[in-house]
DNA sequence: CTTTTTATTGTCATGTTTGACAATTTAAAA
DNA sequence: TTTTAAATTGTCAAACATGACAATAAAAAG
């Protein structure tokens, strides 16, 4: 009875679309009428489906950090045993398997975070959460390596990544893409001396 | 004769203002309100000294940038000629004479350039001349590095220089400057083999 | 004290963003 | 065809952001 819910599909599109919009403008920069515009709806849709600005937020952050800790858990179960830092090292830094905007959202999140304390609790857990993993990952392939080179190289690691993509807005990433990659081997190299 | 004119401090107030709302709220949540507020103004007198929202923005872009290359260089001129390398971390990654600001003002501006053709041409020029500074200066002490290596390892003490303080919002700087700093070591020792 | 120059305050019009809700249309079921 | 639930469109008011300008107050010089 009743004409079919596009509740879910609608959802999807508008938070892609704020997704887009973070990417591009920013938290702060994305308005109910750029997302609506983003997402081809009227803006009393995206309220109808969503709900009032703060909700929205709240959903894109539940949304990215869920598929982010999703996909970084395929991708590490997906590493192999032996020497998986090399598959790492491809996962992070080749432009192929790449999305040109997680970054820059994640970003954008840590950045509002600095004024919602809520927010910055839960970027503490995913930023925390992110480092262990690899610093666990590279302590079962270099069992030698001390505490502190792990940490050291696991953020080194992390840093490359971030930043190349925070420079993305540049168009430099031809350039960068290279250095940070074998940035990365060299950190990687020292946890063998 | 006549009232003396207040154009100069009252400019650098209101440019000081703007610098610490953009690094707090971004370049978009800096609204003219927030910024007369914050330097406690009147926002009819940040109109009166420094124009409409335009001009504060291109204002500040040069003011930041002519200000980094001002700091920078007087910064790498007072590095010694031997091992210039170690006073260089001490510069990017002691919290002493950090700017915990300056980096997200950086960030906030490239992020904005990404909307904004001639920032995005400013943005390249400064980003440029600041890996290849850095380039130049491990040149001189590590002579038997290639080019490669050399860009590498600088774009990767950038990298963990603009990613500390970055991630400076989520409140955990104490917990990743130490790493931060050692795997910039990691990487000038890697230049060495 | 008057003039001159500028700071300072106040206000008004305009456009944008948001929240709320009414009115209409559409698609499916009975 | 009627009913029903939901999509879709449209509109209104409040809040906020911006630009422009008038009116007043303050400080220096003559």
């Amino acid at each position: 009875m009743g004409r079919p819910s596009k509740k879910e599909e609608r959802t999807e599109e508008i938070l892609n679309a704020f997704y887009r919009c973070v990417a591009r403008y920013g938290l702060e920069g994305s308005t109910l009428e750029r997302i609506a515009e983003e997402s081809g709806l009227k803006r009393s849709l995206v309220r109808h489906f969503v709900g009032n600005r703060d909700e929205l937020v709240s959903m894109l952050v539940d949304r990215v950090l869920e598929q982010s800790n999703q996909q970084w858990q395929g991708f590490l179960s997906s590493l192999p045993a032996e020497q998986p830092s090399t598959e790492l090292l491809e996962g992070l830094f080749s432009d192929q398997h790449s999305d040109g905007e997680y970054i820059l959202v994640i970003e954008s999140l840590i950045f509002a975070a600095g004024r919602d304390a809520q927010l910055q609790q839960r970027m503490q857990v995913w930023m925390q959460g992110f480092t262990d993993d690899v610093e666990q990952l590279l302590k079962g392939e270099f069992a030698s390596a001390s505490e502190d080179q792990l940490s050291a190289v696991s953020f080194g690691l992390i840093s490359l990544y971030f930043n190349l993509d925070s420079l993305a807005p540049l168009g430099m990433n031809d350039r960068y893409r290279q250095p940070a990659r074998q940035a990365a081997k060299a950190l990687l190299n020292s946890l063998n001396h």
